[in-house]
DNA sequence: GATGTGAGGTTACAATATCACATGAACAAA
DNA sequence: TTTGTTCATGTGATATTGTAACCTCACATC
């Protein structure tokens, strides 16, 4: 494989949530109720939520409403720390499976369904760095994403 | 240097318009005194413009007000003719200073001035495109751009 | 003149994001 | 016990970004 040298811990359901906390917590910050209930719910999103989306099911699931901006404060916290990211070209937010380690890293979001894979190419994101670097230009954060079709609704196609 | 082969001609001001009208032309499309006035604006901006802060411009250029709507739908036609690109995490436009020209590109935005230099590396975007390849989806367009600091604000910094 | 087509106008609205200020709980200092 | 402080969250308003639906006009063609 040629991502990266080191391997991930994928963390998935519970197991992500208590690698998030402690992500969290080594961060400094609380891990509160209403926290670890907005990440759940950005958790078993299986694509890309965007603030509004998070903002209905954690409302739901709360049994009171939760304001939107209530929660771009703690996804940004989020992202700050790690525990999520933003995808950039569809204004929405995922879950990083791997809290506990830090990447730049690259989505590929099918233009059809939604579905957004993520992929850790170190070489890669290296590459842009170094490119940004050799203008003058401190990166201090990639934005690659790559928009297209996935797998699946390429075969839904070849077939219908 | 890395970049690529062949050689761009940058274009600028009224010789920018000119290739534009071309551009555009030769994909099927008309150069109307409005797309021209819009592709004006957008041209003098020195860093990526929202589609109001185009509306804006244009309403002043034209002496009467250009709905915003009415700017997106031109925006569109140029993204799509290649007259201009999406800086998808500033929410705004840039004008291409070779339209006769495809590549997929990279931008790095500076997130203390807003300034927004245009890269054109094809190895880069390759090899993002071939990433994304390798795992079963098909990319249509790569998202690369790189937030960081400008050589001018990293100075000021330093200086102040 | 009737009809079609593409460009643009107009109104309304939806989706995304931020701001300012109030409240409440936890804890420390007086 | 009261007061102050900090941090998390609540609340309401508003700003910004993006679309949808439908209409009119100019021009071409028949």
């Amino acid at each position: 494989m040629a991502a990266s040298a080191h391997t991930h811990h994928e963390h998935h359901g519970a197991d992500l949530s208590r690698a998030a906390q402690a992500t969290l917590e080594q961060a400094g910050e609380q891990w509160t109720d209403l926290r670890a209930q907005i990440f759940d719910v950005l958790a078993k999103f299986d694509k890309p939520a965007s603030a509004y989306d998070i903002a209905d099911g954690v409302s739901k699931a709360a049994g009171r409403r939760i304001a939107p901006n209530t929660v771009y404060r703690i996804l940004d916290l989020f992202v700050g720390a790690n525990l999520a990211r933003r995808v950039e070209s569809s204004n929405a937010y995922i879950a990083n499976a791997h809290p506990d380690c830090l990447h730049d890293c690259i989505f590929l979001v099918c233009d059809s369904c939604g579905q957004t894979t993520h992929l850790d190419d170190d070489s890669i994101t290296k590459t842009v760095r170094s490119a940004a670097k050799a203008t003058g230009f401190a990166p201090v954060r990639p934005v690659i994403e790559v928009r297209g079709k996935c797998a699946d609704c390429e075969d839904d196609q070849a077939a219908g």
